[in-house]
DNA sequence: CTGAAAGCGCTTACAG
DNA sequence: CTGAAAGCGCTTACAG
């Protein structure tokens, strides 16, 4: 990397000249247009870049802390929205003077972000939707910030997680109040963690009510709406079609409500639907029909996170906290 | 704010030392526990926070461009993510070494965010949704880093916009194909600039294909889900019911949707439904019915984005540059 | 018109 | 076990 003093050799001039043009004061300061021009053509030569370190330094901004989300940048990333507005609400509502600032990954290369390792970019991080392969990742690493980990869980971490098995027994519960003895389920292919224990569960909580998963009736797609339409025809070709189903997100359901409406499979009369909510709880409110959803409480959670952080931060708390948070059950048209 | 200088006299021992205990190197390098408490107590009394700045410049970190994706945290930030990966999709296509990094702010309050005034904080800006009040505020402003605007117009910053005539034509000319005189309007109420935009677009492309749209078939309401809802009980309750209705977001056409669906008018038989798309296009492809949209372009003007940010950062271009591209016409369902 | 010097707040090699 | 000093890459007040 040239630093200014490469380019003041270059130009023939004192890094003061350099500073000077740099800064666009070359007029004001009344620098030869000769001069200027040598020390523009020594910049671009030299594809120098102001380290923007040395001027914070030097002009001593303000160092209000800085919260890193990390978030990966698939169809997760409509999940984003709704964190990113219960994290700021929180910071508003607790008047905590800091900045929060959104840092996309790609799945399983969450090790190549040095925004963890580093103690000079960031005051914390919030991790989200972390793949297994980058769980393992964080397993390893000594981590230079604190770290909250968003709705995932490593011992040695903070940690704010959706209760799963509360999820899986709300869903469940109602299937079972409504006679229902075995049940679909529409789910990620390669399930994400967070959707595995979601999964798990949800199985577990309809084993202890009477409730059969069979192997065929478990049908993995890819976690869109396209996956849900696919998975639903999929449901549709089989010799007997459930009676209910659950779907791991809001987009599987979507795409499976229109499938059966399409084919006049009436929801619920004839079938059942339950969706776990991930995205804002309104985007499930006016589909046809309105659907049932147990919804990760997230503003809940990303309220946790930013306490968290704020007791690390000012308190200097050192131990390590998990929390556990109870999901949010909309019952609307898609259930009996 | 106080320095490891404070620190280091208030503990009475060397800045050295405040520095070896600081990086938990006190047991290392056989800090007595004794030294390494009095430095901890006065870290603590005074609230000591390490300068980042100082730390970067001293560990000479990399001095990669980073990107700031300004987006308020509103409704709007359900388009967030379509922006961010169109923009993450581009720099990956270019292999352009940088990073983006999302700064939420709050609508007419932009001019709070010193990002856009410092030289020290962002190698460059994307800046989106912004209101009428932002506006101004951008008019006057000397920014210190290479500033796009994302679908909005002020002459002196780079520009990237959706063409809203052309908007408007797509899907005015829809209309008039099937051969309406009057059409419904559905949109955000105390409409923001693009919105304004596309609206203006839309009448004047009906006025000239002969639709009209009278005073009491422009519905405004708030741009959701449920203001969707509002808007098309209202229609119901009014003396004539349109026959073709444009929503300015999927959002309020969803809701709109609902409400016909559910009183028995037939879309489109009975009303044509066309929206203005800014989310993902998936997200109204499984609805009832699927919904035909002009969709914003965001992908290819995200592509634009980096396009000028590269050639400012790497080649040194400094001409404005004004963008517009054409939105994407999907015909599904809600029309004949 | 241009340059030498101080200093922003840290960390680290070195000395003792 | 602890401290004095150098230096990271800039900007700015000052001198000439």
């Amino acid at each position: 990397m040239p630093t200014i003093k490469d380019v003041a050799r270059l130009a023939g001039v004192s890094i003061s000249t350099v500073s000077i043009v740099l800064n666009d004061k070359a007029e004001e300061r009344k620098v030869a247009k000769e001069t200027a021009e040598k020390v523009l053509e020594a910049i671009k030569l030299l594809e120098y870049k102001p380290s923007m370190a040395a001027r914070r330094l030097r002009s001593s901004d303000e160092n209000k802390p800085v919260i890193a989300l990390y978030w990966p940048l698939d169809y997760r990333t409509n999940f984003l929205a709704r964190v990113l507005m219960g994290l700021q609400g929180e910071i508003k509502r607790r008047n905590f003077d800091s900045e929060i600032i959104v840092c996309t990954y790609e799945n399983d290369n969450l090790y190549k972000e040095n925004g963890l390792t580093s103690k000079n970019k960031f005051s914390a991080a919030i991790v989200g939707a972390t793949s297994e392969k980058d769980m393992e990742y964080l397993e390893g690493l000594e981590s230079s910030i604190p770290i909250v980990l968003y709705n995932r869980f490593i011992d040695k971490y903070n940690c704010v997680c959706n209760n799963d098995e509360e999820s899986g027994l709300k869903a469940a519960s109602i299937f079972a109040r409504n006679g229902h003895k075995r049940v679909a389920l529409i789910c990620e292919d390669g399930s994400p963690i967070a959707a595995m224990y979601r999964i798990k569960g949800f199985i577990k909580a309809c084993k202890s009510l009477g409730i059969e998963i069979e192997e065929d009736y478990v049908i993995k797609t890819e976690n869109t709406y396209k996956g849900g339409v696919l998975a639903a025809e999929k449901l549709l070709k089989g010799t007997n079609m459930p009676r209910a189903v659950i779907c791991d997100s809001e987009m599987l359901a979507i795409g499976a409500s229109y499938v059966f409406n399409k084919n006049n499979i009436k929801i619920p009369e004839d079938i059942e639907i339950i969706a776990y909510g991930l995205m804002s709880t309104d985007s499930t409110e006016y589909t046809t029909p309105p659907l049932t959803i147990v919804s990760i409480p997230s503003e809940e959670m990303s309220a946790h996170c930013i306490n968290i952080i704020m007791d690390i931060l000012n308190l200097n708390i050192k131990e390590t906290v998990h929390k556990i948070v109870s999901p949010i059950l909309m019952v609307r048209d898609s259930v009996k």
